[in-house]
DNA sequence: GGATAATCGAGACGGTACGTCGCGTCTTCAT
DNA sequence: ATGAAGACGCGACGTACCGTCTCGATTATCC
């Protein structure tokens, strides 16, 4: 029996539920709306327009013009992208990491979403969220990576965890802001391949 | 006969000539909205009547308000922090810059930079400009310290000497933009000490 | 046998009856409302949240906003205000309804009936009903006095009886929508007055 | 020498004046939508967008909505009607005036401003002229009448005059916000005709 | 007594208009 | 010609109500 227990109280709101459709829709149209004209061409307005849909309906689900943008951005992408090589070793499957990386932000979409991450400026719930599903979460990918890495002997193990992922995804995404040099396959290698090396004259 | 000789072709332009004052005032006042409130903050109309002045005063010398708020930035900030610490030996002159560029940043203004790094979108000549100013320069810096402490001996002479800058700058600006971790000293010292050693196992 | 007769054919619906009583509480909010904030407060959600009541169920009473506004304001006002004076002579019951015409609608509620009146547009049924609920039951006393006073002998025969009731009526409401001279009872006087003297110099 | 006096200190402001032409253009796009759907289709939007003018610019001339119908209704009617005809007796004249103010409160216009004048809640400065200007301006040209009408001996000496024009006017302004009864010249005739003979029994 | 049906409170829905704010340009007078 | 002042056309903002709809729950009549 069920019933009786009633441990989840499945959260019954009163009124008529929200059009959980109606919220893909609007996504869909601000999704549009990014990749034609960019993060300034997704105005409440049009993205209302576009999805049929009254402007209140927009607020609803997301507070601000901010938060919409960042909904679209992370409904189109995954947030890992292939399933982590398990078969290789882990200096392969941190480079296969860090190209698809590279590859994906390498592209409009991708600048459009390194700008809403420096533009989050509060910590608000969803400015964490996406953080986490853009970067975050393909950096404790990588974490698990490191520790393979480790426990096969690949790496020292004394190799400072924290401090590696930030130097590899870090440099990624410095390149992505600074535009200064080509985000590439070759990068990605010599990236990798410095990062094991080390600097260090001694060895 | 008007001025047959005129050393330096100065340019005289006939009318009433542009306030440099009026410049220098903007600036001050755009500079005090941004600490107030953030680039959000720093409207065109709010710097216009802050700074005493008509809003075509502020287009006659930049293009628009993103120009405004990255010049705002630029003219409180010196581009290189102290001079390179010469006498110290490479590591130390590395270390000593990437505290002092992580201090400079850990800071409301130092996120304010950021964004706008991100927001430059196109490749204008102020946002170039920008770019240099705050990190290219730097990172120019920073390869002349790894060239000296390649030539000393204190780092392998085959380094991928871009790369490295990539690992260093970029690791801070990572740290800044995520939000994920601590921006301090001790950082910084362990990301210098791990970029030396790097992870090879073999070593 | 249960009702064989019916003679009142009741026309007992099938489901749920309606709520007489959320009828009355329904006007009791509106009627708080519009003492409030006048008209333009209100609103139907005002309405509703006052009410404790779905909107859908105002609705399934008055078509719109404007007929509710119109009903809580007939709900609070009895059609004829005394018992007509039938005991005094016909211009004292005359002078009588007029002072308690003016003494009546000089109030914020006397205003926003005018409102009511002047933006009631067309002629659906309420309107009609409104318009007869706030003057023309009273005007139709009037005539009622007039023609009492006429077969008294109160007043001429050949009065124009009609005009006369516009007359008076008329200039009661247009002092209170222009508002350029006081609604009290020296004006109902001399109104009174003026109206039986007239203005021929050859009396 | 007009200079030195400086009697009058013309208002020269300091800012780029505003557009006379544009609020012109504004007051003829909002006659055109009145005519066209009423006042509800007076809305700020639709009148900007057919003056080709910006929102903002309707907001710097009047204060509301509301304000901008009043404007145009004024902007579209002459305060007095015809040239008083003053070679006519004041009866004729008087019967003259009211004519016209009926007729040309019978039509769809007419109606406008009497709910304009009914809606006019506050005693605002525009509130305060538009009564004067559809209203008590002819009024006050109606006084003037009934004076004349007095020293020529047309009428009694002791006509209480306010009164009077309370009466002729507010039954002209009553047939119109009920619309119990036609609004013509024959009712005008009666109109006049009853004010001047009075209901008096002992005449 | 169980099915049927209209009502109830609640509140989301597609819309429309509100009044505000900021953009970048234009127009005025004074310097 | 440049300065300040500020109005201009434009367009997006976020809010308030409109009148309709969709829920689950409630309350009545009908079979």
């Amino acid at each position: 029996m069920k019933k009786p227990v009633k441990d989840t109280p499945v959260k019954r709101a009163r009124g008529r539920p929200r059009d959980l459709a109606a919220k893909e829709t609007i996504l869909r149209a601000a999704r549009a709306l990014l990749d034609e004209g960019g993060p300034g061409a997704v105005t409440m307005e049009a993205v209302a327009t576009r999805a049929g849909v009254g402007k209140p309906t927009v607020y609803r689900w997301w507070p601000d013009r901010h938060a919409v943008v960042m909904a679209a951005l992370m409904s189109a992408t995954p947030s890992t992208g292939s399933p982590a090589p398990s078969g290789a070793t882990a200096i392969e499957a941190l480079r296969g990491q860090l190209r698809e990386i590279a590859m994906r932000f390498a592209s409009p979409t991708g600048r459009h979403i390194t700008s809403m991450l420096a533009a989050a400026d509060a910590e608000s719930e969803l400015a964490r969220a996406f953080r986490g599903h853009f970067v975050l979460a393909r950096r404790a990918e990588g974490r698990a990576i490191l520790e393979r890495g480790i426990a096969a002997g690949e790496f020292r193990s004394d190799v400072d965890i924290e401090i590696v992922l930030d130097e590899l995804y870090g440099a990624v995404f410095f390149r992505l802001l600074l535009g200064h040099a080509s985000l590439d396959v070759a990068f990605v290698d010599r990236l990798v391949r410095q990062a094991i090396t080390g600097m260090s004259a001694s060895a």
